[in-house]
DNA sequence: TAATTCGTTGTAAGCGCTTTCACATTTATG
DNA sequence: CATAAATGTGAAAGCGCTTACAACGAATTA
């Protein structure tokens, strides 16, 4: 791979010429200009980026860190960001934090390690006061889904507990007062905060769902039916399912059909999250929908103004989740 | 940040040794281990990787190229990926190809001048020979979903041909002659080869399908309805479905219903790839395994083995497509 | 004509690390 | 006890780029 110095030397200037040429630092004749040009291409220069980011210390790339890369949410979210960015020939660079706070840490510490110039987090583990204390470092530390009021205009978030109250109460309203609740993991505190949502909502209406009537889910396919088979086996009456997100509301759906129990016309069932597949199920899925992805280009967006000081037409940071009627929920009585 | 200077500084030894510790690439006597360890400690110091990387020509990070961020098959592989190289403490470094030529190109320019250790690919745009072109370059290329001979041990993929074949005999099995193929879009090689598997089967049970009987969808749920709408629409008679993947098999199956027609009773389909939520649709979608998060496994595995030098318990590179048999496709007659 | 300014270009000092080589100790060997 | 062989450490030269700063000729001004 050809150096910025065998360029020089092919068009008979400095480096410092070739790296003005490159950069539009300084003026440059236009005959030079063209002997640099000529001479890159002849020998197919590519600049090495890790050495620009060495001196210049920067380096054109956000770094994102997300709990898994597999995943409907955390898709939308990369690929919301990541969309935004390469319009600025901006690159992101992806570290997972697998929901151990270990991981989390240590994904941080690579961002800043790689000289990131933001690096934009999902954190489930670490604490608020942890973010507040490692964005103090020279890297400019953007937090999706979370509202630190102490770095608010860096947090770009949804009311998770006006979601889970909008989810709730329309459960409530179609008439259903024997609820479960499958709620995500407890140490999420998204899912703390949906279940908190819920249970404003059955205070106003005067319903009362126990300990027995929730689930402690995984957010996964797989806990949402995990969740019915407990339910059932531990004979809990139940006309309608409140979930923490889509992905265990379709588990849940599939299980129920397997004890015989058709969604909607048996048990009405709500999600969260509105996810593609979302309404593809049968029934479709009401659910409460979260703009992951226009949260994403918000977040770039945020990025694009502060540190690289792009002007950008950004609007709130934080969104408002909203209803999505759908089939399966049902009116009763 | 402090640097290797400082913390040397504060030692009392030179660079190099702290280096050494760090490294572990020469004997260090224990005194001064510990006092080097003592002074990184007290400095909170963390190695500049972007320094490590120029001087070492390094990165201990693998490029990975996607075609996108979202989507569920993506997800599996990179999180197959991700997973087996952080057990080795290597980092990946993500980017989008977007289907498009230009970014995939620039995609992995940038990779390479990132000094990663090997780039692992998706590409969809990319030839064969071009691929084999930019894995002449001193980084070392992988291919994921394709074969190209002259890079076969390089390349970890699944036959498509044969997952078509079996997607399309085991429905001919169950009767059917009036089929439709909802095809994955026909720039992507992995769509052809899946339609081509098709016609081997469709050859054999000597039905005949027209080019009125297929549709070019994007792998995407929203064409897997339009299909349905299209098909409808000019009034093509079919009993049964095949699709290019899941995704396009659930827009198509929620499409049905908005036509009144139940998938499995009135409709057969079959899906591809076995994403998670083919097990939770209703009718439970009957479908092709695409073993992507072993495969990506695998594929990382490979890269351990061959650029870092650590030896993994690594098979084939050639997957064989399973069929998954649930409750999709009715048997006719 | 000398002094000043301007536009271009080159020189060289880093950026924070790795790594070769040489050197000084220490330990083992005959 | 002299010599050879380890052993531990430091000095210094890069890695490929950016970026002051200096320098130079040409153009402008006084």
């Amino acid at each position: 791979m050809a150096t910025i110095y065998e360029v020089s030397k092919l068009a008979g200037v400095s480096l410092a010429t070739v790296s003005r040429v490159m950069n539009g630092t300084a003026k440059v004749s236009e005959r030079t200009q063209e002997k640099v040009e000529k001479a890159m291409q002849e020998l197919g220069y590519t600049p090495n980026s890790v050495a620009i980011s060495l001196a210049s210390k920067r380096s054109n790339c956000v770094g994102i860190l997300v709990a898994t890369l597999d995943g409907v949410f955390f898709g939308g979210m990369m690929q919301g960001i990541e969309s935004q960015l390469r319009k600025h020939n901006k690159h992101v660079v992806i570290t997972a934090g697998h929901g151990r706070l270990e991981d989390e840490l240590k994904g941080i510490k690579f961002l800043q390690s790689r000289n990131c110039d933001a690096i934009i987090v999902h954190a489930e583990m670490l604490s608020d006061d942890e973010l507040i204390e490692l964005s103090k470092g020279k890297t400019p530390i953007y937090v999706m889904n979370r509202h630190i009021p102490e770095m608010a205009e860096r947090c770009v978030s949804l009311d998770n507990i006006e979601g889970g109250y909008l989810s709730a109460r329309y459960v409530l309203e179609q008439g259903h007062k024997d609820l479960v609740i499958i709620s995500g993991p407890h140490y999420k505190k998204d899912a703390l905060q949906r279940v908190e949502g819920c249970q404003k909502a059955l205070a106003e209406f005067n319903v009362d769902v126990q300990q027995k009537q929730m689930f402690e889910g995984t957010y996964l396919e797989e806990s949402g039916a995990a969740a019915i088979d407990h339910f059932i086996k531990n004979k809990i009456q139940f006309s309608a399912i409140i979930c923490g997100n889509d992905q265990m509301a379709i588990g849940a759906m599939a299980r129920l059909r397997e004890h015989n129990l058709v969604p909607a016309r048996d048990i009405s069932i709500i999600g969260f999250d509105d996810v593609t597949f979302a309404s593809c199920t049968h029934p479709r899925l009401s659910t409460i929908k979260y703009p992951i992805y226009e949260m994403g280009k918000v977040t770039a967006n945020l990025v694009m103004q502060e540190v690289y000081k792009v002007s950008t037409n950004n609007r709130k940071l934080r969104f408002e989740p909203t209803l999505i009627v759908r089939d399966s929920v049902r009116p009763l009585g």
